[in-house]
DNA sequence: CAAACGATTTTCT
DNA sequence: GAAAATCGTTTGG
């Protein structure tokens, strides 16, 4: 099942990213279908957070969609390089988003391999946010598309995470977030091959 | 209008 | 382990 829009446009971000744990993310992009588990999330609490875009309320052209109700993609360019992937969630004006970091491959592995000009799968293949948006098809072009649409969605397959398995842990490569930096606002599955190496603190 | 800088990954030493 | 790659967004003049 897709997970519907009551899924996204609740209050509390870091609950939403422990429970996206173990959730399916699936893209059409292209022609080619794709999918994987996510491994791996981090929370970005808005207004308070200092790691956040949208610190201290800033609205610029790029976090604008950042305040939109929650249920829409944000997709953005990091180092020039990478497309990352963002979950808005919330209502409207509150600009909460989490970042998927990792995902395990499902569906479509062939094209991901393609994508990624890979030989095997293996972690490097989708762990890491810049990976995975990779492998997906993920761009920055699709920012701001509802994730209810039938490009990018993310749906629950019956998957169950034990809570035992669930680190939390902080954010990678938010060092310049001073104090909010060790926030607990990373999550992964415990022993999961597909989580990111990051670079910890 | 010019300059600095990343919510990273890959490659080279 | 260190450094490069690479460019849109943001900030300052």
């Amino acid at each position: 099942m897709v997970l519907p829009l009551s899924f996204y446009q609740r209050d509390d971000v870091v609950k939403i990213a422990r429970e996206l744990l173990g959730k399916v993310l699936v893209t059409r992009i292209g022609g080619e279908l794709t999918a994987g588990m996510i491994t791996e999330t981090e929370a970005y609490a808005g207004v308070g957070d200092r790691a956040s875009h949208a610190f201290g309320g800033r609205r610029t052209s790029r976090t604008e969609i950042m305040y939109a109700p929650g249920g829409v993609a944000y997709v953005y360019l990091c180092y020039g390089i990478h497309h990352l992937f963002n979950v808005v969630t919330h209502d409207k004006d509150v600009p909460h988003a989490i970042l998927i970091r990792g995902v395990e491959p499902l569906d479509g592995i062939d094209i991901m391999l393609e994508r990624r000009k890979k030989e095997r799968l293996d972690p490097t293949l989708t762990a890491g946010p810049g990976a995975l948006s990779e492998a997906l098809g993920i761009r920055t072009e699709h920012t701001g598309l509802s994730l209810l649409g039938d490009t990018i969605y993310i749906e629950d397959r019956g998957i169950k995470v034990p809570k035992k398995d669930i680190v939390a842990a902080t954010r990678v490569g938010v060092a310049y977030a001073r104090e909010d930096a060790l926030r607990p606002y990373r999550f992964y599955i415990g022993g999961n091959r597909f989580v990111s190496k990051g670079k910890g603190l």
